[in-house]
DNA sequence: CTAGGAGCTAGAGCTTTGTCTAGGTCAAGC
DNA sequence: GCTTGACCTAGACAAAGCTCTAGCTCCTAG
């Protein structure tokens, strides 16, 4: 409710102050955040909320640019609801052709894993054979 | 078979020239890549499906540096397969979080499509009412 | 009243991962 | 013989996203 100073929202977002002050100055904030009469920033727990979003904007790889440009869409008010659902989903899609991508890397790489597990067991039931080693040219397989 | 020259090699990895340099000045090729008389690179079908692998690893996050730790292991031949599984699955692990957190990261953008999609929806249906506008509170939900 | 701790601004610095440039070699085709 | 295009090296530059520093202001506690 009253306020939080810039560490307390650190503390809780998990970004550390420098950042919150970098996003600032980025223009990532919805609204600029209130002072102090000494000039501390004193944030609301909106903002702390709005904060998280770019943080889950962020994670899920929208760059500061976009990220701003969003804020800025909201920034102007009511209106362009339809702007804001384009970023959005041109967003979503980013984020669902990201993981469908890592999960084909998933793959690969269990795949691997799978080999080597397979390997090194072999490799302690069969002591004796030890020439039995993933190649070069097998491990790109 | 015969061998490929770097362009040939980048267009069909999708690397650039200068990418494939870079790789190989940071140690991340398997063995050094052999070279023609004039001192040309020139790729063998191994080459390529290294890369590939290395490109797999690199869109999964890998840092450069670990795949160069990869590797050194590969290169020092037989003997530190555990190693490699190690790394490996460290890495596998980071990827299943990395899908984790885009999961997460896409329901909370699914729902604020979803929230705006209903929005402007009803804006059209009912349009007298205009003040149904997404508040900036409302916005970081 | 003084020390410590948290904040402030402006701006420099850093890391990662490439990209690009400059200046040069080499082989093929006209 | 000359041009063109692909390649070479070494090293400068770049973009993104923070992080850190310097130098200063406050407030609070002892």
């Amino acid at each position: 409710m009253g306020g939080l100073s810039i560490g307390q929202v650190a503390e809780r977002t998990g970004l550390s102050v420098h950042a919150l002050r970098f996003y600032e100055r980025e223009g990532l904030l919805a609204d600029p955040v209130r002072r102090e009469s000494s000039g501390r920033r004193v944030y609301s727990e909106d903002d702390v909320d709005w904060l998280n979003m770019c943080i889950k904007f962020r994670s899920s790889g929208m760059p500061l640019d976009t990220i701003r440009r969003y804020t800025g869409l909201v920034r102007q008010g009511p209106g362009n609801e339809a702007d804001r659902l384009a970023l959005l989903k041109s967003h979503q899609a980013h984020v669902r052709a990201q993981i469908e991508d890592l999960t084909e890397c998933l793959d690969v790489i269990t795949h691997k894993v799978a080999v080597y597990e397979q390997h090194l067991t072999a490799g302690t039931a069969t002591t004796l054979w030890s020439g039995n080693t993933p190649t070069q040219t097998s491990e790109a397989s």
